[in-house]
DNA sequence: TTTTTTTACGCAATCGTTCCCGGTAACCCC
DNA sequence: GGGGTTACCGGGAACGATTGCGTAAAAAAA
């Protein structure tokens, strides 16, 4: 099975020129006379001529093509930013590699060292829930490789980052809950190493103590792939239902985590928000149809990946190095719902 | 910013040798004296050489990339079926370039061509809802590009085909609301050229015939876009509940169109399944935790990237032309849960 | 008309790698 | 010791495109 292209031999074997001249033709070189520039364009167009990018990147040492990774593709965030990166890059003739580390430090490592052999011009990344050690990203950053963090982000490596103000946003929603009659607020965070997860539960943190209400490190659970696995999700969510002091709410700090602690609370026949309120981090598109409707933190995922990409392509495409970055940080919106609503008042919503 | 990279070149000079010796003996040659073997190796290891995938590119005239054109990646089934793909690929030492047509034509034509000048070496498609043209395809079908379809397909074009058995999927989520009472059970299709759109609707039409019912075609509605624009869906739903005999059921034959009707259904207050049932293809994560709980058909999302995959690999690597194809043909989930319970028997359910 | 300048093109190197074609030793056989 | 192997290695073309430099012919200036 051969895909034959035409190359630049063949206009001007079939024209009687140098592919030199063919080539400065193409790109309108002023050393070209307009008819010969006239012949050798019609002659690309009827034969159907494309530049052939691989030998353009081997010359031009740029394979214009950009690497992702991100811990799951089949979750709404991501592909949402995924989808927002493919925009950028498409539009500036850039190509995107998508890998998958699945919160594994090992995959991360596996894929980062396959798409820097695979010669990306530069990189976007979400890191890994199991990551603790980030030489791998210091080595390669060292070497002068264009790196954009986004969402979970990597302090100790100055670079551009996007990242929503997940404090504020962990913040107001905690508040949310206080002002609403929740009491024992409980937060089930992803693993303790991750920046979102730091950042987020200092939001809550913080809000607890502004409201007067000291901080129980029983009713922080942390889950250490971010619940991508269920079991875990589980085991975090009967801890803390079956202490003797349950909380009356769940904070829950991550897209899966959200989903998946209701989804525990409903197995479990608890429920929300008459027994326990819930809010969470989440960018599902049907957190409003799901029982009941989910109070939500959601970050313009969409936009986070446009902005890292087109910081990406400056990076890449700056003629001098780039010393100072800077972390964009955008606003989370959050929205109310059932599942976080008044704990009295809602017990006149229930339809009887 | 630039990331140097190591050549053979460097290790040539370096230890005194030809390129051409120290190429020879990285790739473990017979000419080769183990000793110099060992010299070379050790050096490469050391100063961490790694071949240029694109010089090799340029060599063996095959990128070991492959494009993939979806509708949409945040969508669960594509990005289930992006994981499938993914996961072969990355074991097959191809990396996948993932594009969106949403569902346009014109998108879809500008991805391909795109694409194809980037040279891939073969193509996984789900054709766009808008495409009734299929001679871009064709075309570079007959030039020899490897090609292969998965979910939505095209007829005309010989070459590797995986879907669900959709007839059959539809045909049993029909059977199944007829069986439980529903008897004016209506159609969201897609557009009506897709492939899945006809062979859905004729597993609908044969279960409504199987049982007696005469099919009514002011009960198949057809969304354009297939419901990625929600306004088309609640044009569709209104038609539907607004006519003089209005269904007692709803099968929608798309992910988007599934959760779209819920949506517009309950804008309207129609209670699912009260006033409608509604069942319809979906692979959405969270459709159990959806009020009411969702009826689907779902597809081996996962399973269809790989095998599709599996097929296009074979086909780029094959020696010899292939004129053989099938379509692989897999067998759809379908999940009963209250959106499609028994219309009588469910009121035996509502919790008063 | 001769010299200089301009115009318009070709040659060849380059990017990193592979591979065909040679070439030179050392060794063996008769 | 001449011829034939064998083992090992280098030169250089090729993949497709760009580009600095050289140069012929044509045009302009002397």
């Amino acid at each position: 099975m051969k895909f034959e292209a035409v190359t630049i031999k063949d206009i001007a074997k079939a024209l009687g020129l140098s592919t030199s001249t063919v080539s400065r033709a193409l790109r309108d070189s002023y050393e070209i006379s307009p008819e010969t520039k006239k012949v050798v364009l019609e002659y690309a167009e009827k034969i159907n001529y494309h530049p052939n990018p691989i030998a353009l990147s081997l010359k031009e040492r740029r394979s214009r093509s950009i690497g992702v990774i991100v811990s799951e593709i089949a979750n709404s965030f991501f592909s949402q930013a995924i989808d927002g990166i493919e925009s950028i890059a498409y539009k500036n003739g850039y190509n995107v590699i998508i890998s998958q580390s699945r919160e594994s430090f090992d995959r991360e490592s596996i894929h980062l060292q396959y798409l820097t052999s695979r010669s990306i011009d530069g990189l976007i990344i979400s890191v890994a829930a199991e990551t603790k050690d980030f030489s791998h990203f210091k080595e390669l950053h060292e070497r002068g490789m264009p790196l954009v963090f986004f969402d979970r982000i990597i302090n100790e490596i100055d670079t551009y980052k996007v990242i929503v103000d997940n404090y504020q946003g962990a913040y107001d929603a905690t508040r949310y809950l206080i002002e609403n009659g929740f009491k024992r607020i409980a937060a089930l965070a992803n693993n303790e190493i991750l920046s979102i997860t730091r950042d987020r539960l200092a939001g809550y943190k913080a809000a607890l103590t502004d409201h007067g209400i000291k901080t129980d490190d029983s009713f922080i659970k942390y889950c250490e792939h971010g619940g991508l696995r269920l079991e875990e999700v589980e085991q975090a969510v009967t801890e803390l239902v079956s202490a003797e002091t349950r909380p009356d709410a769940i904070l829950a700090l991550g897209d899966k985590l959200t989903t998946g602690s209701l989804r525990i609370l409903k197995a479990k026949k608890i429920e929300v928000p008459g027994d326990i309120g819930l809010i969470g981090f989440s960018n599902s598109e049907t957190s409003e149809l799901i029982e009941p409707p989910l109070s939500i933190i959601k970050q313009p995922a969409f936009e986070m990946g446009e902005i890292a990409t087109d910081l990406l392509i400056q990076l890449i495409e700056s003629k001098r190095p780039v010393t100072s970055f800077e972390t964009k940080k955008l606003a989370p919106q959050i929205i109310i719902r059932e599942s976080a609503k008044n704990k009295n008042k809602s017990m006149l919503n229930v339809e009887f």
